[in-house]
Parts: C-alpha cells; sequence; structure tokens
DNA sequence: GTCTATATCATGATAGAC
DNA sequence: GTCTATCATGATATAGAC
C-alpha cells in the first residue's frame, strides 16, 4: 500500500509530465521547448523532472515515440489489412483525418524534427516493429491495374497523393486560415467533409 | 575608391551573411540555429555579425522575409494576372514546383516557423505590400461555375487541394523517402513529371 | 569594417536535504 | 518521490583595439 501508493504516484507524476511534454514540443519543437516549461506546464519543478527524464533528449525521444505511432502505425494498420483496394484507402482516409482532428500540431511537429534529422528517422522506421510495409499495398494496386479496374497510377504516387490531400491542410492550417480569411470553427467544419472529398478525389484520379 | 570598395566589401559580406544565415534557418528553425555557425558558415566571426545584424532576430527577420516573399508572392503573382482559369492554374502550378524544386527546404521552414508564432504571421501578411489577395480568383471560380464550365467547388478547397498536391511532397520528403525507399535522384525524378499530373488532377476535379 | 576578449544571461543538469 | 539551491555550460550580445 505504501509502496502501492508510491507506484501510483509515480505513474501519475509520469503521465503529468509526458502530457505536458508532449503539448509543449508539439508546438515549439525540440529546441524551442524548456525544461522549465514542462516543469511549470505539469506542475512539478525541474528537479523532478530531471528525476524522471534524466535528460531532456530521454524525454523527447519518449514523446517523439508517441507522435511516431500516431502518425505511422496507423498507416500500417489501414495498409496491412485485407480489404480490397477502394475500402482500403477508405480506411485509411477516415482514420488518418480523426487522428488529425484530435491532433492539429501533430504532423508539422513530426514532420519538421524528421527534417531536423532524416537520418535517425530512416534507423527508427527500419527497426520498429510496426513498420509500415508498403509492398502489400503496392502489390494490390499493381494488380488492380492489371486487371484493368483501375487506371495505370505509380502506387506510390496514390498514396502520395492521398497523404499530401489529408494531412498537408493541418500542416498549412495558420497559412491556409491567414490568406482566405478563416476562423478556427469554420476551419474545423471545412475539415468534416473533407473525409468525403478526398475519398471521391482519389476514387476519380483512380478511374480506368 | 576607397568608400566604393569598403561598401562593396559591406555589400558582399552582408550577402554572404545572408545566405549563410538562409540555408541554417532553413534547415535548423530559429531556435536550432547557432549564431556561431552562421558566422563559421558565412567565413567571419561572431563580433562581425553582431554588427552587421545586431540580434538574432532582426537576422531571422531578414531570412524570413525573403523566404516569405519567396512563398507568397508568387502566389500573389500567378493569382492576380488576369489569364483565364485553367491558364491561371497551370502558370501557379508551374512556377510553384519550379520554386520548389530549387528550395527544398522553404516550405518546411516557413509552415513550422508560422506555426510557431501564428499571430505575428498574420500580422506581416496584412501589412506586406505583396499579399496575396484571393478575391479576384474565388470570384473569377464562382463565374466560371455560374456560366457551368466548371464543377460546383468551393474555391477555397480548390485553392487547398491545389497547394496540398504541389507542397506536400516536399515538406514530408524525408517521410516518403523512407516508408518508400526512395533514393533522392529518384525522388527528382518523380517531382518532374509532378507539374502536369497535378494539373491534369485538378482539371479532373472541375470538370463539370 | 574587422577582429579579440569579455559581460551577461538562460538553460540543462546535479547535489543533497527532507 | 519531491523539493531547493547550485553548478557548468553554451549562447547572445557588447566593448574596445586595430
Amino acid at each position: 500500500m505504501g509502496k502501492n501508493n508510491m507506484v501510483k504516484k509515480g505513474e501519475q507524476t509520469e503521465e503529468k509530465i509526458v502530457e505536458a511534454a508532449r503539448a509543449i514540443f508539439h508546438e515549439k519543437g525540440f529546441h524551442g521547448a524548456r525544461m522549465q516549461e514542462i516543469a511549470d506546464s505539469a506542475e512539478i519543478n525541474k528537479g523532478l523532472l530531471h528525476y524522471y527524464f534524466k535528460t531532456k533528449d530521454a524525454l523527447f525521444e519518449k514523446v517523439f515515440g508517441i507522435a511516431f505511432h500516431k502518425m505511422f502505425g496507423i498507416m500500417a494498420n489501414a495498409m496491412n489489412s485485407d480489404l480490397p483496394l477502394p475500402e482500403k484507402l477508405e480506411k485509411f482516409v477516415g482514420i488518418y483525418m480523426d487522428v488529425l482532428a484530435y491532433n492539429s500540431f501533430l504532423p508539422v511537429f513530426v514532420l519538421s524534427e524528421l527534417n531536423r534529422n532524416p537520418d535517425k528517422f530512416i534507423r527508427k522506421i527500419f527497426s520498429v516493429s510496426g513498420r509500415p510495409n508498403m509492398e502489400p499495398f503496392f502489390n494490390q494496386v499493381k494488380a488492380e491495374i492489371a486487371a484493368g479496374r483501375i487506371k495505370d497510377v505509380d502506387p506510390r504516387k496514390i498514396l502520395m497523393n492521398t497523404m499530401s490531400l489529408c494531412v498537408f491542410p493541418y500542416v498549412a492550417r495558420p497559412m491556409f486560415q491567414a490568406i482566405m480569411n478563416i476562423s478556427n470553427p469554420e476551419f474545423k467544419k471545412m475539415m468534416q467533409n473533407r473525409k468525403e472529398e478526398v475519398i471521391e478525389l482519389i476514387t476519380v484520379m483512380l478511374k480506368p
């Protein structure tokens, strides 16, 4: 009980730290984030913060790992199912748009950190268990093309276009809102219908 | 001549500084960049660097201003011409893809810094002279819709989709290369044909 | 304009009491 | 586990000689 309480307290504290760190790293990136700010936001002091995570790097790794999994675990999940192609793409777009709706900062964070250190990322993506393996998807597309059911398009470009249409509006959100004078609620409304619109676009793109 | 030489030397030095700063800020962002590194890269010392740009912020503003102009001046340029809609979109995509090909880091830089400080950006975009005004374009689209020449699509979404397809592959370049195992030359080759592919996609999207 | 040396300050990290 | 106090470093910025 004494021990149990302590463990529980410790877990709670660690959760608070990770959540505070997530928010701040996502918003400001690795170099922009301050350990002091994370400690304040988690309502503890720097000493304790370093007790849980010895270095800023360690804490960052924790946060980035979670974000990485959110971004690529999903992809693997949708892509490695054995749904027929149209349903698979629909599922992919659906899950992605849902995650993005609740994690606005996620893509900018992952993509800019990834840009800051591409080599590390490549190592990571090849070591992680849930690595998105695109071959099954690519083969499926080729089979559909061979059967004449879709247009002859490079499968890599299908993935590229689909992701662009899903993710970019979030990456460039402040830009779009500024140049087109869109309020926050209005933006959210635009994104609600987007799921269907993207699927329709992809469908048109693949029509033979 | 003494004076002329000095002025010229000064200009050369400033150019070297700005170019070095551009490369480093683009790659590492504001907080990731170090004044020491910029000085080294420009082959001068920190003292002289601060002689030309009193603060890191001032230097950053210079660099960001140029990037901003590259990214949005173009947009304004293409959008405020009085070409008919299909040609206008073609021009827009064409110019954009060319700029991106030679400025790979540009969009991640602008977008992530913009995300770091959206308010400042909004102020900037409303004050800068070359501000991209989208109204003429939007009106043009509405006219085309009214005339039944294109499908009834929200003009803001046309812009959003077009930009997504152009810019996102560069923003997510390391990701795409990693998950699809694409080499640098291969990526560049993929991007070469992309201009036409994007235009075709937009065309299909607008077909009544 | 250019350099060296230095001031100043903020930040990540540690030590040690409770 | 949690806190306070402190260290050590590294980064921006300035002063002043040439």
